[in-house]
DNA sequence: CTATATATAGACAGACCTGTCTGTCTTCAA
DNA sequence: TTGAAGACAGACAGGTCTGTCTATATATAG
């Protein structure tokens, strides 16, 4: 499906594009560091606008996979889980912020393929949110989906603006303040 | 004090660098729509990134200026105003995302002047709220106030990339779930 | 065997970037 | 009146950026 030189590509514009910033990264950057010749990259994304559209979208793929991989159990323990797990990565030597929000902000035009992208991404999370929120019989589920929304945005921007530790020690009183007292089984 | 060649200079800057991103304009196009000659800005900026931090700078005095506007009255309603002011920019038509997180994601150095100046801003408006919350008599402040730096950037955040009508009528119920109810007057 | 897809290396064009430099003009203060 | 500060216009250098192009090599499928 995927070609060999495509995923080194790929790859080597996920590293760089995360940790330097996406127009601080030129096309000559990557295909050396890909070890890809200049036409084989063109050859796979036409244009840089298309390779930087791939690597929005592939970062909401591999985010699709992290929540994939959350244990099973009641709705309000995933969430603080999914939760929990954003303390983990956000904790990592390497995190530079959210991918999406990093991105979006060198890509102003909201009609762009990236913003496009990153729109997606936030449709697919809240919605995610917002099932877990139900399954765990929640009285207010849209309105705490929204709120627990701004509360991943910030949380993922703390992380990398302010101390790790402190965010990470705040993550699970914020979501509980969020949630309210557990549901009832009716 | 500042001539207003070096005024006209950091307010075209200002406005191009918050709507389209600081490694999106460069040089020339700045002096041009500010109407300077080249050699007036190397002047006063010896290099972008001197501007840059000028920009950054100056928007945590603005920031300190809309604070400094905030009525009279208890911590807690002015806590609640802050983020309704909050709500209020974050539904004009020209709001592009936080200044600050928006120049940090082009500025990964923690060391870069940029950075020291975003840190600087986020430790004021942290004690600003820090300071409205002992006035509240709020029971955990200082935990309190790291959680409300969450909200503030997934508000700052939320009203960039999403609907800002959804946003705005999130904030008020957001903050009043992280404060908890209002404290009794000992 | 041959045609196609995929890969390599690297020259090249044209635009744009930052920053330097020359030279002129005005204003204002000593 | 002289000199310094600040501003103007704009050429220029040297580098980087994206994207095109030529030319070649290899592997695989028909």
């Amino acid at each position: 499906m995927t070609s060999p030189a495509r995923q080194r590509i790929l790859d080597t514009a996920t590293r760089l594009f995360y940790t330097e910033g996406v127009r601080a990264v030129g096309i000559d950057r990557i295909i050396a560091e890909a070890g890809v010749a200049k036409a084989t990259f063109y050859h796979h994304f036409p244009a840089k606008d298309e390779l930087v559209t791939a690597y929005v979208e592939d970062q909401g793929q591999r985010q699709r996979a992290l929540a994939d991989e959350l244990p099973e159990g009641p709705g309000r323990e995933r969430l603080l889980t999914l939760f929990e797990r954003m303390g983990e990565f956000g904790s990592l030597p390497g995190y530079r912020g959210c991918p999406f929000i990093n991105a979006a902000a060198e890509y102003p035009d909201r009609s762009h393929p990236v913003r496009k992208a990153v729109a997606a991404f936030r449709e697919w999370f809240r919605d995610l949110m917002l099932s877990l929120l139900k399954d765990a019989r929640h009285p207010t589920p849209e309105e705490t989906a929204d709120i627990l929304m701004i509360v991943r945005d910030g949380v993922a921007v703390g992380f990398d603006l302010d101390d790790p530790a402190v965010v990470r020690a705040s993550i699970r009183e914020t979501v509980t303040r969020v949630l309210g007292p557990a549901q009832e089984l009716s």
